[in-house]
DNA sequence: TGATGCATGTAATCCGTTACATGATTCA
DNA sequence: TGAATCATGTAACGGATTACATGCATCA
């Protein structure tokens, strides 16, 4: 074992009950979302399968005119089996970019094609290191511990180096930053 | 179709010939190392597919003692799937942190577990580094396109950032490399 | 003599995504 | 009125990894 959505479910629920949707909510939107995901079709099965097996306990509850909200905590053989599974040697990070292959690959490409690809990486890296800085701001409180600040010091520190390596290359996205501050 | 297997080989094949092996090799030590993998598993089968449906050619190769190589080469069609593949939009990048999961839940740990997972990814990182300064200054001719140089640059710039943060976190790695370098 | 590299392939299996199915509430 | 949010789940499908199967050559 190591990183699969069960692992993953279980990180979350040591730090907070929650639902299934609740858990998507979390992995989308909180500090997991830079370097992990899953869909509900992953995360609802693995629920319901490590309940069976008594590492986790719901408690249903009640809503009007939605589906119970199932809330699920983690028990004392599921924080067990979290440390085992945090125990193994993590395997190495691993990165997809379809954005670096086209970039190799850019002589096949036309000029819009490769800006186009570089504008859009510039701002889905903007918007990552956007929602970093929320989080450190908005709900400061939450992201105190040693954890969060080293994961979204990591993030920011590594998003920034490649918004700055793209700006470097294309002074043109640099106007487009502006524009979009106005 | 985007960024599989297929258009993966296509990609490298579009640059030179090589038999699956030689493409496992490349992905593997090459510029595409960084930001994609592959295993023969799906190699392979890619490879003999688009034989059968003319998007590649293959010649064997004979040779003593082993199986035949299979040379496969990318035929005008092959190009053509190829510039269809990569006019698709690239989807985001996807980063997979097992390291990162670990640090956000670093209560859980002991102080060791710790810092084995930092020690362990300062040297991943220190080797990826290797291997793009390598890769400069070692096959200067072959890396000379303005595909590669930007890949490796982006490549460069972040691991540096990453390797920043460990050591500005955690000064004693600095210490190691020192020993390291003796 | 034993590991590593060269060389190709298949099959079982895993893991996950996507799409489907359902349905009320709230906001624009 | 239509989209988005809340809420849970299943089933089909896809894509890739892992392990298996084979076997010679070379180097330590």
């Amino acid at each position: 074992m190591a990183m699969n959505t069960r692992t993953l479910c279980l990180g979350i629920l040591s730090l907070k009950e929650a639902s299934g949707y609740e858990l998507k909510k979390e992995i989308e939107e909180g500090m997991f979302r830079h370097f992990i995901d899953a869909s509900f079709g992953s995360i609802y099965p693995a629920l319901t399968q490590m309940s069976a097996e008594g590492l986790l306990t719901v408690r249903a509850e009640e809503q009007s005119g939605r589906p119970d909200k199932k809330v699920y905590a983690i028990t004392e053989a599921g924080r067990a089996a979290l440390a085992k599974g945090l125990a193994v040697i993590p395997a190495r990070d691993k990165y997809k970019s379809e954005f670096l292959f086209e970039m190799l690959l850019q002589h096949l490409l036309n000029k819009e094609q490769v800006d186009l690809a570089i504008s859009k990486q510039h701002a889905d890296l903007t918007e990552d290191l956007g929602a970093i800085m929320e989080a450190r701001a908005h709900k400061g409180g939450e992201c105190n511990d040693p954890g969060s600040r080293f994961v979204m010091g990591y993030g920011e520190c590594v998003v920034r180096a490649a918004l700055g390596f793209l700006e470097a290359q294309c002074p043109w996205l640099r106007k487009n930053k502006i524009k979009a501050a106005e």
